[in-house]
DNA sequence: TTTTATTGCTTGCCGAGACAAGTACCCCGG
DNA sequence: CCGGGGTACTTGTCTCGGCAAGCAATAAAA
């Protein structure tokens, strides 16, 4: 049970621990990064854009709570709190569902469409600038590859 | 100024969307997992562990509260917080500069070394099994230096 | 030397988001 | 038809960490 002697302990090589350390340095400036571009360009932050994103990419433009919180990786409370501060700029209303009395679709206005092509050149921009360009000449595909089994093995207690 | 206007607005490949997407999902679940392990495990938590460590390396095991946030990647006031957390568990102590009055050393107990290699192999196994272990036949050191190139990216405004 | 600007750290305040408890609703067995 | 357990979401409460203001101490200027 106990990590500690489930495996023989050998250490990381020094190349493990360089690349360990960058991606640590990358996981913690990226997102800022990002973050503060979107949000002194277009005053749009990352969660509340990535929000919309998903749910402009759903049938109907709609989703459920629950499943909203999943694609964005957020907790079920979490994501409560993000769409109530997009319904209060109108960018995104809450719509009982019709089947389930329970359950509410957060569903994407006009004005929440627009926002999302408003912001995003500026999302782009940042992606390409912080990350992208920075990848000319290697397999993309291989790294997502790899990043699919890593995403994989993090969701898993 | 405007980040729409400084480039056409090509889409991103669907590679590069993908490989986004993709790095996305780490970059939320990556340090959420390894926290978990570690907190679970040993009940330190990751911003925590990493401070020690970076003062476990410094000469003379101490690091001016600036240098500490720097490396830590946080702020100086997030640093003044964790340090504070870690002196009230007998693992740093705040020494005052001796060339400079204004400024404070954290410097690593003996507890707090010996609390570091409690928790450095639960550590390590969170990594391999969350990370390390999924870059078989990869060339990590071409990894490395592309994310130093992101890092940079990301450091400047 | 006295004044002013700068630097290094801490503290007050705030927003974000996680967890757990609460509320409303569904569905199933009786 | 009713009661009890499960589900969907919200709200209360907490911790973390960022920013800006505050406080010393140093450095620079007068």
């Amino acid at each position: 049970m106990c990590a500690a002697t489930q495996e023989p302990l050998r250490p990381l090589t020094s190349e493990e621990e360089a690349f360990m350390r960058t991606l640590v340095k990358v996981i913690t400036t990226l997102p800022r990064a990002i973050d503060h571009d979107m949000t002194h360009d277009r005053q749009l932050p990352l969660v509340e854009y990535l929000t919309l994103m998903h749910l402009s990419e759903a049938p109907d433009r709609r989703l459920r709570m629950s499943a909203l919180a999943e694609a964005a990786d957020l907790s079920v409370s979490g994501m409560t709190r993000v769409v109530a501060r997009l319904e209060t700029q109108g960018l995104v209303k809450r719509v009982k569902c019709v089947n389930d009395g329970r359950g509410w679709n957060a569903v994407l206005t006009d004005d929440g469409y627009a926002r999302l092509q408003t912001a995003w050149p500026s999302h782009l921009n940042a992606v390409r600038r912080r990350l992208i360009d920075h990848f000319d000449g290697v397999d993309l595909d291989e790294y997502t590859r790899v990043l699919q089994r890593v995403a994989g093995a993090c969701s898993s207690r």
